[in-house]
RNA sequence: GGUCUCUUGGCGUAGUUGGUAGCGCGUUCCCUUGACAUGGGAAAGGUCACUGGUUCGAGUCCAGUAGAGACCACCA
């Protein structure tokens, strides 16, 4: 057979990948229509960092996405994949000024409009990277949906939303104790706040009576707060302390009065049942001086230094706070004692420093009335999570959800819609940028200065991105989403969110379903991360294995929720499948060189009478893998999926029908050999679509090269049992069974082949011996194959004749039964034989001894099902047989 | 402190109505055979963390123990 099919012997994805992409992009090929008879399946991508890198959760989540929205769009969908960007605000932000800082430049220094400049450019510098990796994976984003955060219809919603929500008192100003990070100079939000057991000391200092009567030790974690004690408090019901309460303390260090007030809040048990209050700087504290009215002394700055009100400490960090503080109060006798002490202590989980609570204005979005529906379509099942038990993780968070502090003292982000008036005070909240106060119509009004946390945008995303607040086609086409999908590190940052927000303003969840996979970690089970040097760059991955081998990685190991452990090596496993793929196409091209395509062409079908047994088993098991690969994906399984594709295109296709229709293709023409063509040619064709949506650039490439194939890969049917079933009928299951029975012969030769030691290039004489005429029938019909496969050199089917000095293997599938008889007079040592002979004797034994075991045991013949039994009766009764005539071989052999 | 998840051959894992434990990688042996050595063939390797219970029968259901991890909360 002469080889000019133009296919190299290796595949090689750089070649094909960048051109392909091109051709579907450029076709308009991934768009999909704002109105269409077709029904509409819709995904929202979670928006990268716009100046970020593509990483390999991205790569993970995106190959998820992309595999479904395939799935769906060649299964007759109008499917839309939205892909996007996010500005990203304190990330983009400090990268920023991070680059400035290396010329010598604050961004104090540059000023808010230039540094915002500075941004834009470096947005519009790298803004494109990520989709450009993005396009390296394969995935059929419907590029001209592509959003940015802070484009301007997102930042018409995000001001409709702010609007809105302050005139229902849902969005409020307040001064407030928040999580600050000095770092940042900003506040976060308690999602941003990452608690982390950090061992200190608990130090107990003594407090004076004001009368001079003794003094009360309190015992404290933060002595440098001590500056903005507002009073000490006890347990109303401590004997110890009773009399004390309404009585004073001096404040050491600041000599200040203080009062001593009771709270059952206090444990009695804990410390020394004193506790100092300090309403300005701790989130206990705060409610007990809201409760009695006590002063809120505010010791930092916003850089977390210590102010005015620190006296004699002011302009120190507070580490540093502390250590002087402790200092003079050791000198001064006050420091009574010193204990280690474990303690969870919140750090930014951006900048990694020490959170303060710290007393500031900031914007609150309530959240408490937006929780109640968005906690009901969970509990309905409106909104179905997979895994299912993250459903219980969301709700306990919306029951104990507090208000988010949705303003950040940033500058990169939607800038806060509200104005305040110099003369009156008034705060004027508008869509549209105002000219005077609402209240006094003065002109003096100045806009916040602040920004909206970048969740903000985030959280109106799913229809902010389809033209909301306009009513747009697309967005009655599209909205709700299908599925969300994304790691389950934001489910409360972005999901719950999304939720709260989609069912406020469009009156519907934002997505039917959330798919929450794993997070990607090192083979070993490590985060990924610079510090440790194993994070993988999903670039160069796909440069040195191809896309397709990257993305099928992450498909056949999915497993629902788990984190995913990257292994290059099994990349490379994956890289061998693609490359597998591609010469068993490879060599079917040029077995269908001189195979003229029917005028059906798609349609084509084989006659029945003319089809091999092989061709009616293949056709029998490809329609059993697109069962398969239809109920997985209709599950969400897509490991299950990616695997069942993985066996049949491997062991069944290449491994054994390849090798079957060889003698075939080989011979002279005939109808069978035609016949084969044609299901060879069909079953490739189904195999690029089955396999398209897992590994589309490999598969739309050597799609485009068959005889029978549609016009684009990506766009045709998917096959499944529902359409396109006609080829799928010519599968025969007694087919199947007479190729399995064939198979196991020719195991069973080449089991003995391997375990005696026989090498490959001997040819071996092998006599078979069927039960009955019906077997002799099925042998004789794949006799060629035997003969082949086997490299057998006199093949004798009938008696089983003289067994002196044979390797015999009885092998049974149902009724069918055959022994392989090979001679091995002069070819290998006997004892090899006799050992591989005993080690299956060994076996069968063991089985008989479980089997009738069981089947003496009266209460499992009552009990069991019918069928459980009579299977075990059948296998028993097959068992006995080989073991008898492995014992007779076993006899023959040392005769 | 609370909630949840996990524990299956060296490694990564499947096991969806309970019925003799599968897969990939790796390992050992044989083989450059006209699609593919990124390949082919043969084989070794597991008392399913532990203890009880339910059952004729448990990796699978129930209870408990131990270990690993995640999240939530935050008593100074």
């Amino acid at each position: 057979m002469s080889e000019n099919t133009n296919l190299s012997d290796r595949y090689n994805p750089s070649e094909v990948e960048e051109r392909i992409y091109k051709w579907w992009e450029g076709s308009g090929f991934f768009k999909a229509q704002d109105q269409s008879t077709k029904p509409p399946f819709s995904i929202i991508l979670p928006p990268p960092n716009v100046t970020g890198f593509l990483h390999l959760g991205h790569a993970l989540d995106h190959t998820l996405q992309d595999a479904l929205i395939r799935w769906k769009r060649m299964n007759g969908f109008n499917a839309m994949w939205l892909p996007g960007t996010d500005h990203a605000g304190i990330a983009t932000q400090a990268v920023v000024e991070k680059e400035l800082k290396k010329e010598g430049i604050t961004r104090h220094q540059l000023g808010r409009e230039k540094f915002v400049e500075k941004i834009w450019e470096w947005k519009n510098q790298y803004g494109n990277r990520i989709y450009a990796q993005m396009r390296k994976l394969g995935g059929s984003y419907d590029w001209d949906r592509a959003t940015f955060t802070l484009d301007e219809g997102v930042s018409k919603a995000v001001r409709k939303v702010f609007v809105t929500l302050h005139k229902k008192n849902s969005i409020y100003r307040g001064t407030r104790l928040v999580n600050w990070s000095g770092p940042l100079e900003s506040a976060i939000s308690d999602l941003e706040v990452e608690h982390k057991q950090v061992k200190g000391s608990i130090w107990h200092i003594k407090y004076p009576l004001e009368d001079g009567s003794g003094h009360l030790v309190v015992a404290t974690t933060r002595p440098e707060t001590m500056l903005g004690d507002a009073a000490v408090c006890v347990h109303p019901e401590d004997e110890r302390y009773k009399k004390f309460i309404g009585k004073n303390v001096i404040l050491p260090l600041m000599n200040r009065k203080i009062p001593i007030i009771a709270d059952t809040y206090v444990d009695k048990e804990f410390g020394s049942g004193v506790v100092k209050i300090t309403p300005a700087h701790d989130f206990n504290d705060y409610k007990i001086g809201k409760s009695h009215n006590l002063p809120f002394i505010n010791i930092l700055n916003k850089k977390t230094e210590m102010n005015e009100n620190a006296g004699p400490y002011k302009g120190l960090k507070v580490q540093e706070a502390r250590k002087r503080v402790l200092e003079d109060l050791k000198a001064q006798g006050s420091l009574e004692k010193e204990e280690p002490h474990t303690l969870n202590v919140g750090h930014c989980s951006r900048t990694n420093a020490v959170v303060e609570p710290f007393l500031s204005d900031q914007w609150f979005m309530k959240m408490d009335k937006l929780a109640v529906p968005a906690r009901h379509v969970a509990e309905s099942g409106t909104i179905r999570f997979e895994p299912e038990n993250w459903t219980k993780v969301y709700l306990h968070w919306m029951n104990i959800i507090e208000d988010w502090c949705v303003s950040r003292q940033l500058w990169w982000g939607h800038q806060i819609p509200a104005w305040y008036c110099a003369d009156c005070n008034h705060i004027t909240v508008s869509e549209t940028d105002p000219t005077e106060c609402e209240a006094c119509k003065s002109k003096n009004i100045k806009q916040d200065e602040d920004v909206l946390d970048t969740w903000f945008s985030s959280a109106l995303w799913p229809f902010s991105t389809l033209g909301w607040p306009k009513e747009t086609e697309a967005l009655k086409t599209f909205y709700p989403t299908n599925v969300l999908s994304t790691g389950h590190d934001i489910l409360f940052f972005w999901v719950a969110r999304m939720i709260m927000m989609g069912l406020e303003f469009m009156r519907d969840v934002p997505f039917r379903q959330v798919y929450l996979h794993g997070l990607v970690r090192d083979s070993q089970g490590r985060k990924m991360s610079k510090s440790l040097g194993n994070s993988v760059d999903p670039v160069e991955m796909i440069e040195k294995h191809g896309a397709d081998a990257l993305r099928f990685s992450f498909l056949a190991h999915v497993h629902s929720g788990k984190d995913f452990k990257f292994s290059e090596q099994r990349l490379e496993g994956y890289r061998n499948f693609m490359n597998k793929i591609w010469n068993a196409t490879r060599y079917s091209l040029a077995a269908l060189q001189d195979f003229k395509v029917p005028t059906l062409g798609m349609k084509a079908l084989p006659e029945k009478a003319q089809l091999s047994t092989f061709d009616q088993w293949l056709i029998y098991k490809l329609a059993q893998l697109e069962k398969t690969v239809e109920e997985t994906m209709e599950q969400d399984r897509y490991s299950d999926a990616a695997q069942a594709l993985y066996q049949f295109v491997w062991y069944e296709f290449c491994d054994w029908y390849i090798e079957f229709i060889k003698p075939v293709i080989n011979g002279p023409a005939s109808n069978e050999r035609t016949t084969t063509q044609l299901v060879l040619a069909q079953t490739l064709n189904r195999v690029m679509r089955l396999l398209h949506p897992f590994i589309p650039f490999i598969t739309e490439e050597l799609y485009q090269k068959l005889p029978i194939k549609g016009s684009v890969c990506m766009l045709d049917t998917y096959p499944n049992t529902r359409n396109d079933r006609e080829f799928l009928a010519f599968g025969s299951e007694s087919a199947a069974l007479e190729i399995d029975l064939v198979k196991e012969v020719i195991s069973a030769i080449r089991n003995i082949r391997g375990e005696n030691r026989i090498s490959p290039a001997e040819k071996i004489n092998v006599r078979l011996s069927p039960s009955d005429d019906a077997v002799q029938k099925i042998l004789s019909l794949n006799r060629n194959a035997i003969v082949t496969i086997g490299r057998v050199e006199n093949l004798d089917i009938g008696a089983e004749g003289n067994l002196s000095k044979c390797a015999v293997t009885p092998v049974a599938i149902k009724d069918s039964q055959v022994k392989v008889i090979i001679p091995l007079e002069g070819l290998v040592d006997i004892e090899e034989e006799v050992k591989r002979i005993q080690k299956a004797v060994e076996k069968l034994n063991k089985d008989i001894t479980t089997l009738s075991t069981r089947l003496s045991n009266e209460n499992f013949v009552k009990n069991a099902a019918e069928d459980v039994v009579e299977a075990d009766k059948q296998l028993l009764e097959q068992s006995k047989k080989q073991i008898q005539s492995m014992q007779e071989a076993l006899i023959r052999l040392q005769s």
